[in-house]
DNA sequence: CGAGCGCTTGATTGAGTTCAAAAATCGTGG
DNA sequence: CCACGATTTTTGAACTCAATCAAGCGCTCG
């Protein structure tokens, strides 16, 4: 995914920072949102519809970035809330980290490769969403996030994916069910 | 969007094209992809399923640019087919155009910038799907692409939102029932 | 040890799909 | 420019998958 040598070299005035678990690190309506970099631990971002409604838009464990991306672009308020699922070890970036016109050409180079690969993932998830019915979206995740099952609550697997955590829980007996 | 000037002289090796309707201009399973800028006309990119069925992954009209950006990365065959839906002008570029170590500083950080808003648009559409019912969908697609709903059958837009024609057929008499 | 949260299971409901067919639109050749 | 066939859009009925509603079980941690 992204390799941590290059994000920290491409970052010079980077903040190193620690949260613990259950704590709020950004939250919609903010104006100051920085791209995220975990080096320990795991994140959630989050959207919370009109209704009220959690939806995952993704999570972060190590070497992950994290941040409404949307936001920091068009220099809006953020939609989701960033919070903390695992006490967590993580460098702050600057807004503009990944396109300083300061960071030399290999750095700038690397960047775009990251954004990138971030959107080769976006992509694969948007065809997903589409057509994919809920028994394929869960296998989606495990490839995504192999080591993650293990580590977040099934309900807010289920919130990634877009579905509930009935569909969830019925999906998972089934599968247990065929073997 | 992504901004024309930007864009061309960021590409020293880009080649010009012209395609007429319906002509398929990359399919599934070829290696040699690249992004695509459209001047002219309007292109899709779409994926067949396994049951064979067309999602469409995105439309491109003038100004945009199209691509499998993740078979690109990744190196891979393409899993989208593009193909023109009006007679177009498009540029070619090179597969890597937007992080060659040949581009210059300001180059390379205005690409990042345009992955950026790339990449904020694909988390718009990801919450999108995740949540919002077919209506919201559909007045989605209309901030997306303003122009686009007289010059795309509505067969395709509903293809791009993830729903059946019908659906949106019953949303569109819905919406003009309540003006 | 009890209260609350998370997971499971089953019954009911509903949004959207599928199937089918009619109505409207488009495109092309005469 | 019209006519005809093909495609697209609309409409309606039956069905399906997943959501909602509801109840019960098992943990955890306070």
């Amino acid at each position: 995914m992204n390799n941590i040598k290059d994000i920290l070299k491409s970052a010079p005035k980077a903040t190193q920072k620690s949260y613990k678990k259950g704590e709020i690190i950004q939250r919609a309506g903010d104006f100051n949102n920085s791209p995220i970099y975990v080096k320990k631990g795991l994140l959630k971002s989050y959207l919370i519809d009109s209704k009220g409604k959690e939806h995952i838009y993704m999570f972060a464990p190590e070497n992950w970035i994290i941040g409404d991306l949307e936001a920091i672009q068009y220099e809006q308020p953020s939609q989701l809330f960033i919070e903390c699922l695992e006490d967590s070890e993580v460098i702050v970036f600057q807004k503009d980290c990944l396109f300083n016109i300061e960071l030399d050409k290999e750095q700038l180079a690397e960047n775009a490769q990251v954004l990138y690969r971030r959107i080769g993932r976006l992509q694969r998830r948007v065809l997903m969403l589409m057509g994919a019915p809920a028994a394929d979206r869960y296998m989606y995740f495990l490839e995504t996030y192999p080591e993650l099952p293990n580590r977040v609550p099934q309900k807010m697997i289920a919130s990634y994916l877009g579905i509930t955590p009935q569909t969830l829980s019925s999906i998972r007996s089934e599968i247990s069910r065929k073997k």
